[in-house]
DNA sequence: CTGAAAGCGCTAACAA
DNA sequence: TTGTTAGCGCTTTCAG
């Protein structure tokens, strides 16, 4: 077993002090050219690289950020999980990457070992329980002992920090006018979400559409089920109920705050021989597989979850350099939406 | 802003030595149980919690275990980590993932970065260009280093360590037998897939169920198109030449050699007006989210990816406990799969 | 230009 | 029963 190559290896073999191979391998100027160059030598031929423990601990940085995330069978997070590798990778950082899977106690369990773990900062979307509950205290201590945090997506307003959100309201707003321009009157929404912050605010958004449009009617149904059964489950329970709901509405258009509202709309709509969208018209939310792989396709609300990740990297990086304002003030940065318009509208 | 607490801070303001505090909250038996409460007292009122990184450089052991995946906004690597994630917390493990991207050069430069941070160990699923170009150093290396490796679903024979992968050679070769047993005589493959080693252990299992039934014929489209270029595209380049083959060929059933394939055929069929299961079968692989919201539903093997990197992080964990043989022989373990029959095959 | 020494926070062998 | 010391691998100040 070859073991890893350390400065006093080097510096034994090279008859040099263990600091003098050290400022070598920097380059310092105040060593000579000659012995840094016989340091890089010998530090390249045996692949030295510094131990990135040793350093850690001594610079108080270990180059990590923490990603909480509710869940990882999610195109919008494991799309969000992707755009915030990417950033990091290229800032030389790394994430460590831990998913609650909706659960408060978890996400408590894993922001404390992350934060013992030293990561440098956090990125975060709170899982739904810790939404329900409003609890946020694991947070407050992060704020404490000044660990820098970014929430996306799910955030909250109890804590002080750097957001990046979607304007799911807007978003929301804008496609049930959407619907309501290509002429739909009787509009149901479907959501099996319906606990957490962003689908409320989808509510809100479609409401204020339709009350500014007096002849259109607004129909709502909350498919009361976790996210997680829902992508465990065969989900049929769910499928029942929206299949239920369709025959007893007289509807021409559904608007799904979520994907998997609007993939299971535009089966049962099959199911039961509507026509999409000549006799019903479907409009989803996150850009993912379901959307794009739906028949028809589905027009949905991208949210952009890469870019949201990415920012949400960017802003983080950017309170991780060594001239950090302490008492910087927190901002929030919302990333536009786009309507992506397919075939399951008119 | 409120910093950790050591255990030097707590000696002090006990009036104790740093390492009796130490033994103390390990309640080493060497320590009067006096002393030993007193010391637990401060150290739940501060919440100490040891810094990670120093034992981690002391001990020489992260508790940390490096992921690294070709891609995360995959179905099948999203559960897979899910999988990885949930076995390594229960042990008090975090995990670091890389995402490959389907690319060599990134999986070498993690491969890397993983080591010199110290990871225990690694769970690898190789990149497409990794496969392709047949290029393994970088595992080597890890090798030498006695750095336990576990690979799982693309794995290599070049690289001796232990590997869990389904049987997708049996598998393929049962869901087409399921399509013979079901009378379908006029069979095509469809994979988006070709490059990477398990379509070709599928598209071998499909000929040797084909070949052994004389009445069966077997036709075969491979998509030319990069896997990353489906998740990202619209892919109406795919969908087109799907869109040919299946007209210029009169088929009873299609077999998808990735789930991709089989979603855009059911469609496919549904635009071109053939009935599902009626005038054509459809079989997926990978049981994700398009195979239960697609319509009608998909018949799909399911290689249950989520035991599939539990079952790679229990035999991981299994090699970091300390008393590991070093010259124990390496064994590939095979997760069964299962043919999930819904509506899509008659 | 080079080296000795202290220290990051912890553990563990050894002394007292 | 408690404390001293050395050391994990590195950086950095200060001396030589």
């Amino acid at each position: 077993m070859r073991k890893k190559v350390t400065l006093k290896q080097l510096a034994r073999e090279l008859n040099l002090s263990i600091s003098t191979v050290s400022k070598s391998l920097k380059n310092d100027p105040e060593i000579s050219q000659k012995t840094i160059n016989r340091v890089h030598e010998l530090a390249s031929f045996y692949n030295y690289k510094p131990n990135a423990l040793a350093v850690s601990l001594k610079s108080n940085k270990t180059k990590t950020i923490g990603v909480i995330l509710p869940e990882i069978l999610n195109h919008f997070f494991a799309k969000a999980l992707f755009g915030i590798e990417k950033e990091a990778a290229k800032n030389g950082y790394k994430i460590v990457t831990c998913i609650t899977n909706e659960s408060y106690q978890k996400e408590v369990e894993y922001v404390e070992m992350l934060n013992y773990s030293s990561v440098d900062g956090f990125i975060v979307a709170l899982s739904q329980e810790t939404q329900v509950l409003n609890e946020l205290d694991h947070f407050k201590v992060l704020k404490r002992e000044n660990v820098p945090v970014v929430m996306f997506d799910r955030v909250s307003d109890e804590i002080d920090c750097d957001k990046v959100i979607v304007d799911d309201k807007v978003a929301s707003k804008n496609a049930m006018q959407y619907l309501i321009d290509t002429g739909c009157k009787r509009i149901a929404i479907v959501t099996t979400i319906g606990d957490i912050s962003v689908a409320k605010l989808r509510l809100e958004g479609a409401r204020e559409a339709a009350e500014a449009n007096k002849d259109v009617s607004l129909i709502n149904l909350e498919v009361k089920d976790t996210i997680i059964d829902l992508v465990e489950k065969e989900s049929n329970a769910i499928e029942n109920e929206i299949e239920k709901f369709l025959k007893e509405n007289d509807l021409d258009a559904v608007l799904g705050l979520d994907e998997t509202a609007a993939a299971i709309t535009i089966n049962i709509s099959h199911k039961l021989g509507y026509k999409i969208p000549q006799d019903i018209s479907v409009i989803g939310f996150t850009d993912g597989l379901l959307s794009k792989h739906s028949y028809p396709k589905l027009t949905t609300v991208s949210q952009h979850a890469e870019d949201l990740g990415a920012k949400a990297a960017e802003i983080l990086l950017g309170h991780l350099v060594d001239d950090y304002d302490e008492n910087y003030k927190t901002a929030t940065e919302i990333v536009k939406t786009s309507l992506i318009v397919r075939e399951s509208t008119k």
